[in-house]
DNA sequence: TTAACTGCAAATGCTTTGCATCGAT
DNA sequence: ATCGATGCAAAGCATTTGCAGTTAA
């Protein structure tokens, strides 16, 4: 029996939505779209990007139904949030891996490489935290904004003195 | 000749006064009562955090003023942003270490031990993004949290079926 | 002197909330 | 038939922006 990605999601989604009846929530199609969109994305969509992406099949859909089922998302601990510039962008690999911020146009992606850097979780409990999830965030600039780094003015740098 | 944290903290306080005058930006009471404000935090202080501890010695502070002050030492390279639930937090060390940042009252510890995973920056140059720094964020509940966690409501459940 | 900085207030933009209606159970 | 979910609009809140007066150089 081959089991690929496809099926693999297949699998979460229901999952999901057997845990959501029995902890009384309710399956919308609204709600089950959504979380389609959240988890078979690999690129780390904003609200306003699962928005747009759901609105296709639900033109009718509000960007506050999107907000609320990504926070029951959150809630059940199926995503979580990574905040960037003023936006949250939803992450559904919750393995640790490493991601690769653009500080230029704030896209989120993942590094190729599977390795992890290994945390001692032991030795962080210790420390009397308690551990749920952990991330290497890479920040820098993605190879599209290297080559462009020239067409977009600088911040709110200063006039004078350009040169010394 | 003993060099102290202190004594270094006032060295690249000089450094940052410096810098200004060469890049054309002035020097004002303000600006480097808010440099010396974040630089000695060891606790990622947000603009308002920032904004209440320089107030005590300016009472005519405005907040837009701290908000500058920090886009200016962010251009500069001094200082970067760490985004958390909606508030951004200012980090002054920028060397690779780990953040322990609390689900529930949002803070961001400085993990004790100072080792660091080691990235390699050429595998990840080779895929084409420029590295400019990185932080491990391990996501839990801090100590204080952990006893607490009993007395503040959880997010919006449903309320049927409790217990199934 | 003069151009950058400050402080104020208004504006912006993402996210949350309240509420009437709708629909899953 | 319930009561949670949806969609809309309004509110909330951190951050940014515009501008007139102030001040470092």
């Amino acid at each position: 029996m081959i089991i690929n990605k496809e099926s693999l999601l297949k699998e979460r989604i229901a999952q999901i939505a057997q845990q959501l009846r029995e902890r009384g929530y309710r399956v919308t199609p609204q709600r089950m779209a959504i979380v389609q969109a959240v988890l078979e994305s690999s690129e780390h969509p904003t609200a306003e990007e699962v928005y747009r992406k759901v609105s296709d099949s639900f033109p009718m859909l509000s960007l506050a139904t999107v907000y609320k089922t990504l926070e029951m998302l959150k809630t059940l601990g199926e995503i979580v949030e990574i905040p960037v510039k003023g936006q949250v962008h939803y992450e559904s690999n919750l393995r640790p891996h490493v991601h690769l911020i653009c500080e230029r146009c704030h896209k989120v992606m993942d590094w190729g490489e599977e390795i992890v850097p290994p945390i001692p979780k032991e030795t962080i409990e210790s420390s009397g935290f308690y551990p749920r999830y952990y991330l290497v965030e890479v920040h820098g600039l993605c190879s599209q904004c290297q080559s462009e780094s020239n067409s977009v003015p600088e911040a709110d740098k200063p006039r004078g003195n350009p040169g010394a």
